[in-house]
DNA sequence: CTCTAAATTTAGAATGATTCTAAACTACTG
DNA sequence: CAGTAGTTTAGAATCATTCTAAATTTAGAG
């Protein structure tokens, strides 16, 4: 992922990109992994030795507020974060932990009970056992960024 | 809600039915809150002032492991809980904190990416303002249990 | 009823993700 | 250079939840 053009992106959205909010937000485009924020802390202070977990929190609520990032709620006690924007849902592997994005087709016709709601957010979640735990005893050794079993999509 | 009936329903379900354990599956079928464990208990002490949180917290994951509590992450950094186990969905208003059950007509067809997994739970959440709420510049004083407005289904 | 073992409950300590705070640092302006 | 706003930092504080070991209650046997 280019640099420039992270950049460019924070920018578009009114925020100034500083050095640590351009590699928070490049390394959640790259791995799409829906990391945690000490993920990310952990991969990131390898080669910025100085960079504190505030900075982190910090950056991931901000990119959060302006649109740029979605929390999600999806593993307990722990915030997870994803760039991908786009509506779609999420399933979890409590076996191995790995968080696999979920397209859907078909919709919600009605929503009962909301009709004089606002929505800002809609999550969808799913949890259970994913294609390559099915069947295994034992969890696979988990990757060093703890991802699982690659995203199919 | 009967407390015979609550009774018989534990046993069902092979979990010993102690007072404690009672009261707190009745508070759930009661209050239709989907409370917080802080909120059952805070309720629940002032009648047996020797409850423990611990027990709280214990009884909810019996329940929950047994399938008579569904545990729900709408919220962040609390779990709430829901004695109704019909499949529905959950509308938080981030402005008085209210959560609505959400009935649905319509069905996702297909779901991308889950044709190897197994799915154990499903999870559909929405965020936004209540009818109550939208219009207001400041939410309603919310009730000792804060149950936000009645949940109209 | 009494005795034991198992189950349940309890208080408080420990955990761990997140938030807060106040100081240090940086970038920009004049 | 000096002043200001914005950014980053380390570490303390917070708070829901989990853990632990002891106390209490329950159920069954004699
Ligand atoms: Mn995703
Ligand atoms: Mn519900
Ligand atoms: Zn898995
Ligand atoms: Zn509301």
């Amino acid at each position: 992922m280019d640099c420039g053009k992270v950049e460019q992106t924070l920018r578009l959205y009114q925020i100034k990109p500083s050095y640590h909010r351009i590699r928070i937000y490049q390394y959640l485009l790259e791995r799409r992994n829906h990391p945690s924020a000490d993920m990310i802390f952990q991969s990131l202070v390898r080669e910025i030795p100085s960079l504190s977990k505030a900075t982190v929190y910090n950056t991931l609520h901000l990119l959060a507020g302006k649109g740029l990032v979605r929390i999600l709620g999806i593993v307990d006690n722990e915030a997870r974060f994803d760039a991908d924007t786009m509506l779609h849902g999420h399933f979890l592997c409590t076996f191995c932990g790995c968080i696999q994005d979920v397209h859907f087709q078909g919709a919600l016709n009605d929503l009962l009970g909301l009709e004089n709601c606002t929505i800002d957010e809609s999550h969808l979640y799913f949890k259970g056992r994913c294609a390559v735990c099915r069947g295994l005893e034992q969890p696979l050794e988990p990757g060093d960024e703890a991802a699982g079993p690659e995203n199919s999509s």
